[in-house]
DNA sequence: ACTATTCCTATTGAACCTATAGGGTTAATC
DNA sequence: GATTAACCCTATAGGTTCAATAGGAATAGT
């Protein structure tokens, strides 16, 4: 998959906007800053998260950003979706960018991508902000501890 | 994910050679023309598959490819991992690339991250050439149906 | 010698990603 | 009503990666 910055980068501020769900907007330059992220990229990653309706912007002085929508209401799936495209690993296997290839009669290993994809949209949308928030962050240990009980390194 | 051109070619012709183990071997431009790869392409394809011990080369006239290894030996994994580079979303939660990260400490949503990764590292890492050889193909409507009965599109 | 093959390195063209830039609009505050 | 601090919009630059093409060298069967 390997998710772009933007894809981060909205992540990061989406949190910080949970964390002050309700409680006044926080100006672009906050969320830059708390988050180490371009205020000018930041600016572009805003307005089209205003477009899919997750936060709402308040201008003029005193202005910034809230989150428009519960927590619970905001999936992974559909920002990731939305940042990086698409999550199925070949076109062949994508519902919503599904790419026609000749090879499809006789292709072996789509079975194997579809399995892969599968895996990540039930995670990715049965996931919301407010449930990761819940969560506890992951340290690295935890990666390889993966690693060496089984996990394959990747 | 979004697997490139180079695995899903190196994937057609594995499977042109698997059906061909121990039979004698295919020039590159017929593996080209059977698996609709551009031959040029393809060769440097080939050095690359040649380099990790999966294919051997016979040179000069009569020359061309075999399947150096037995199928049950190759994984989807280790070929991904060597065209794609990597599987985990993000570097954070990669083992054999990890990539620091300032928002560690504070991250939220690596979890999930992690979660996707070790489901595809598990799938890809158990999947041979010979046991996605022995499946049967895997047709369009699998995928809508999966959209209908739940799984998300992606 | 001829021919069909693999081998090696370079380069091109396109697309995408990340970030920056310039200037316009809105509204609170003094 | 001027100032200021914020959001809004479009364009573009620089870098990287991907996909493919190219030219030719080495190898070996006939």
């Amino acid at each position: 998959m390997k998710v772009s910055m933007k894809t981060d980068y909205a992540f990061r501020v989406l949190f910080t906007l949970v964390e002050h769900y309700q409680r006044g907007p926080i100006p672009i330059r906050e969320l830059a800053r708390r988050n180490e992220v371009p205020k000018r990229f930041l600016e572009q990653i805003m307005l089209e998260m205003k477009a899919k309706g997750w936060v709402a912007s308040i201008m003029g002085k005193q202005g910034g950003y809230v989150l428009s929508k519960s927590p619970d209401k905001i999936t992974a799936g559909a920002v990731i979706r939305h940042f990086y495209g698409v999550l199925a690993p070949i076109g062949c296997v994508s519902v919503i960018q599904y790419e026609p290839c000749s090879q499809e009669p006789v292709c072996r290993f789509r079975r194997l991508f579809l399995d892969v994809r599968n895996h990540a949209a039930r995670l990715m949308d049965s996931a919301t902000l407010d449930s990761i928030y819940q969560g506890k962050p992951v340290r690295q240990e935890e990666v390889f501890n993966m690693e060496l009980t089984g996990g394959a390194g990747i």
